[in-house]
Parts: C-alpha cells; structure tokens; sequence
DNA sequence: GTGAAAGCGCTAACAC
DNA sequence: GTGTTAGCGCTTTCAC
C-alpha cells in the first residue's frame, strides 16, 4: 500500500509551516487565500487525509461514542441506532458499534474495550451489565442506559419508552372496538412486567377482568400462550401480545385452531416492527418512537459533557398505536 | 469524570520504567514474577487501562476493520457481520460499521471516514460505491467487496455467493416433487441476474419452460410478480421468489386469490431470512452461508496485509436449500 | 497571519 | 531483565 502523507508532507509541498495546514485543513478563518490555496492544492495532489488517531491523541477526545448493542438481529435496537447515527452526525461525532449477546460478562468486554478506546460517551442499549459494571464505567465517561429504568448508578442518564402507557393503548383501542374480553400475552424481562402492567389497569379502569397468559418475546411463547387462552372455557375475542414476534406466534395458533384473523379473534402486538408492516401480516401493533430514542440517548451523553455531576436524569418517550388490518370489531 | 491514569502514572506508583509497564501490561515474557505483580498491583489499584488511541499512533496500525453495510435493517447482513466478528475476535481486531443507505456519496463518505480512522482493512458489503472510489480506496488499504462480482479493483479481493447454483437450488427440489409448471419472480440489482440464470438454466435442463415475473427485492414486488403470475392462462404449481420477502408477498397475492401454500402452490424463496423460519410462514428458501461469508471476507483481508500486490481473489460460497412447510408435490 | 517548539500516551530500539 | 531515548502525526501555546 502506498506511504500515507503527513502534515510534513504536505507542509514541506506547500512551502508552509506544520501549523499552517492544520489551520487550513479545519477550515481555519484567518489566513490568506494564497496560502490556503497552496495547502490545499498540495494535499490533494498528495492525497493527504488528516490522521484522527493522531487528532485524538493530541485532543484527547476522540468525538466518538460507544454503542453497546444487545442485539443487531433486532431491529428495534438498529432503528435506535438509526436515530443515534442521525444525531451524532449533526454533532460531527462518530458511533462505535459493539454487541454482547446480552451475556453480562460479554458486554462487561465490549465496554472496557470502549474504554481503552477512548470513546467520549457511552450508550447501553437495554444492556444485560452489572450494577457495579454500569458505575464503573459511568465514573470514566458520560454513560446512558436506554430501555432499562432499573439500572441506575451515579452520573447515569436512562431513556425508556413509557411502557405502562404502551400496555394500555391496545386495551382502550380494543375497547373502542367494543370488545370485552381482552387478553395479554405476558412476557419476561426488558419492559414486559410494565406493559403487563399497563394493560391490567386499563382493563380495570374500563370495568373488565384481566386475562393473563404466560408466554415470553419468541413466537414459539406466542404460540403456546395463544393456545391456552384458545382451549379456556370462555376463549377472549382479541388478544394483546407483549411484542410483535409473540402476537406472530398467536397468529399461528389462532390459524391452526381454525379460526381467522380479524374476523373471530382480534390481535395486537406490539414495537410496530418490520413484520407488523408486511401486508401479509397487517399487525396492529404499539411503537416506541424508536429514532427519538436514539436522538434522546445522544443528547443525554453531549448534555453531560458540559454537566458531568448532574444528577442522573430519567427522560421517557411515549408510545401510540398503529391500526392495522389486525383488529376489527367483535363477531 | 475521574482523570484517565497514564503509563507514567503506573510506572512511577509501581516505582519501575515505562517501558516495563508497558511490556506487562501486553503480556510480555521476560519480566520476573516481583515486578510484574507491582505493575499489576499498581495498575490495579489505579485503575489503569491502556490507552489505545495511543498505541494505535505509534504502532502505526489500529487493529481494526472498517465494515461499509448498506442496511442494518437487512438481518443478511448482520448474520454476515457476526461471522466477520467471530473471525476478527480471533485475531485480536476490532470492527468499525458504517452504513451508506445504498447510496453511492453517502458510501464513499464513510469510507473516506474509515480512512481516516486509519483503519488496517475495508469490508464493503454489497457497496454501490464507484469502481473508481473503490480503487482510490483498495490503493490505501487491504480491501473486500462482499456480494458483488461486478465491481472490480487492482488488489482488491471478492467474496460471493454462487447465486446462480442457488437459482437452480429450487428447481431442482420442486421438480423432485413432481413439479413441472414452475415460475420465477424476478428481482433488480445485487445477485438477481444469476440468480435467474440459475433458474433458467435448470428449467432448460429439465426440459422445462421457464415462466418469468417481473419483481423485486420488496412484499409489493412480489406480490405483482405473484398476481401476474396467478392471473395467466395457465397458473403456474410453484413459484420461486428472488427472496424471502418477495416471497411473503407472493403468499399473500396467493391467499387474496383464494388459494392456499403448498397445498395449491409451492412456495420457495431466497436468504433463508428470519422470516423464513417463523413457523407462522415456514418458508422453504435458499441459505447462503452467511457466517462464513463473514469469515471469508476477514480472511481476504488479513491476508492481503502479507502480499498487498497479490492479484485481486473472487472467493465463492455454495448456497443449499433448506425445506420447509411451503413446498409440496402438485395437486 | 505565520512559524517554532512542546507534548498528547504510548512502543521500539538500543544500551546496560 | 530493565531503563533511557526518540518519535508516531497531530494541535496548541507562544513568539514574532
């Protein structure tokens, strides 16, 4: 591979000083336009490109911020991350992308890597980390915890969606609709014991019993959960599952069971993920606004630059409900 | 935030040199036992954590690949990039991802980016980048494009999936099957071309007529593909789709026409994508090796570092066909 | 407005 | 085995 011109390189070309194209090559205001010309002129026949490892070494900030992401097969977290790459590219910050298959000591790793790395922030997308791991790293840079409100530690910022009001939409939704008998599709982890529980107040706010199955965010927990409101004795009139992946699963039973969606069973999911918007599937379904969570995570990391001992702040997005061709009327 | 402790910083609390710090702390062999427990001690107890921006500068490599995706969203991809982060984990590296949207300036930002991150390598995963911003790029650095076989540069390698064995793949399944009426819905750019030379092939050497539907890589386009398909003279008893989501939209063309999968049409499509496996669509598909994409094209990388002027290397991967509840034999 | 000199935190080459 | 020295490519004082 061919020699990577420094600034001496282009310096020396130039007939100018080191300082001069550093001036130059970040657009500095106050020098003459002869003498930008010649920097310029002379990088680009070089092709020089300014070295950043060197810029952030002498900096000491690397305008980079670490992304910690449970999960890319996800794309909940990729549109988060969309929302994220939005905003630090408005800011002239660079993201690093790690993943830690949600094993704690996995995403311990990926961190102090972050770490060693010098990134300038830190964001943990629903991570699986220790407490103690969290304040560790929150102690060296400015950290926020998105998707997880139980996971708090000093100088740490959270960004969640209001999940007690996402599990609600569905009930008022159906309720509108005239249904009754409402069921919920119950899951484990990340958010779910908030939906379940904004779902069993809105039923009881509207007068009516609260039907839970067990299931978890697979569809294969969908399917099963289905199957057991399906066999009751009184089977519901729609079903709310707590994601779009488990309300697939539903569908499956619903399907198998002989019965049809809308027509003898309406169903609710919930992340508006990409399923829910193939026409094959047309799913109601509850959405987190997944980019304003990215931009909220990245201005939560830049605020705490300028405040690095505010207290920790909790910032919350709401949810609302896509109609789709998943819920109709009862029979 | 806590001041970062520096190597001067261990060194003088463990009351040894730099450079021995700096030889414990990579694991070096020939330090007595009494000195690197003080430098671990003090390390320890500081809080030390090298400094890899540092390192990076004066080794004059970064250990780290630059990996240009075009979409997160397409979980091919991500399954790509777990293979590329296995094979770099190995190998003591670290990725870098960007995305380009499949946008041909938007891309060559990125990598102008990565190159300035003084990245020791460059993944381009199906890239819509210039043949000329791909050389600019390949002269730097150590480069691979992933699924292109099109876009060509001096010293720069290619991995591909044999699209066009792949194309055959479903032919040859559903005429063991007793098919013998088998349509194909066509899709645009990136791998599509051989993927209906494949089929068209494998028509002809069964002594078949191949039937083609204009698609694309999208629900809707496979949706029309499908309902053209449906509303010819002679229907055909199976369709091949140029992916799974094409796929997905040729069954609900399928379903709208009143008819069911596999019972009055077979159903196959390509990428053996997420969806494929949820059982509520169980989709029979073509697999390419994703994870060994990944690795291969880590590979290439690496070893061009050795000989940056050996001749540029296509690597190829065999897809298989993995069957699911959408294939049947003919009513 | 421009140049010279110092130094970011680290590794490498060389003495001892 | 260990310490000393130089320097990676850049930005940043501080003179002029």
């Amino acid at each position: 591979m061919s020699e990577r011109p420094t600034i001496a390189t282009v310096a020396e070309r130039a007939g100018v000083s080191k300082s001069l194209v550093s001036l130059v090559m970040r657009g500095a205001p106050h020098v003459t336009d002869a003498r930008r010309r010649a920097v310029l002129d002379a990088a680009a026949e070089l092709g020089y490109r300014p070295n950043l490892v060197a810029r952030s070494l002498v900096e000491r900030r690397t305008r980079t911020l670490g992304v910690l992401v449970n999960d890319l097969h996800n794309s909940f977290y990729v549109e988060v991350i969309d929302g994220m790459q939005e905003a630090t590219r408005e800011l002239g910050l660079r993201t690093l992308l790690g993943t830690g298959r949600r094993d704690a000591d996995l995403e311990a790793e990926v961190v102090e890597s972050f770490l060693q790395q010098a990134v300038d922030g830190l964001v943990l997308l629903s991570p699986s980390l220790s407490q103690r791991a969290l304040a560790d790293a929150a102690r060296q840079v400015p950290a926020v915890v998105v998707g997880r409100d139980d996971l708090r530690a000093p100088r740490c910022d959270v960004v969640v969606n209001d999940d007690r009001a996402g599990g609600a939409l569905p009930v008022d939704h159906l309720v509108a609709l005239g249904h009754r008998w409402i069921a919920h599709i119950a899951g484990r982890g990340a958010g779910a014991p908030r939906r379940r529980q904004g779902y069993e107040k809105a039923m009881a706010r509207h007068g009516l019993e609260p039907i839970v199955a067990d299931g978890d965010f697979t569809d294969e927990g969908g399917y099963e959960g289905a199957r057991a409101l399906l066999g009751a004795a009184r089977p519901p009139s729609a079903i709310f599952a707590c994601n779009d992946l488990a309300a697939l699963g539903a569908l499956t039973a619903i399907e198998d069971a002989g019965l049809a969606v809308p027509e003898d069973i309406s169903l609710v999911g919930y992340d508006n993920s990409y399923f829910a918007r193939v026409r094959h599937i047309s799913l109601t379904s509850v959405d987190q606004p997944r980019t304003e969570i990215g931009r909220l995570a990245v201005g939560a990391v830049t605020a705490r630059r300028e405040r690095p001992d505010a207290p920790g702040r909790v910032r919350t997005v709401a949810p609302h409900l896509v109609e789709r061709g998943s819920t109709a009327p009862p029979r």
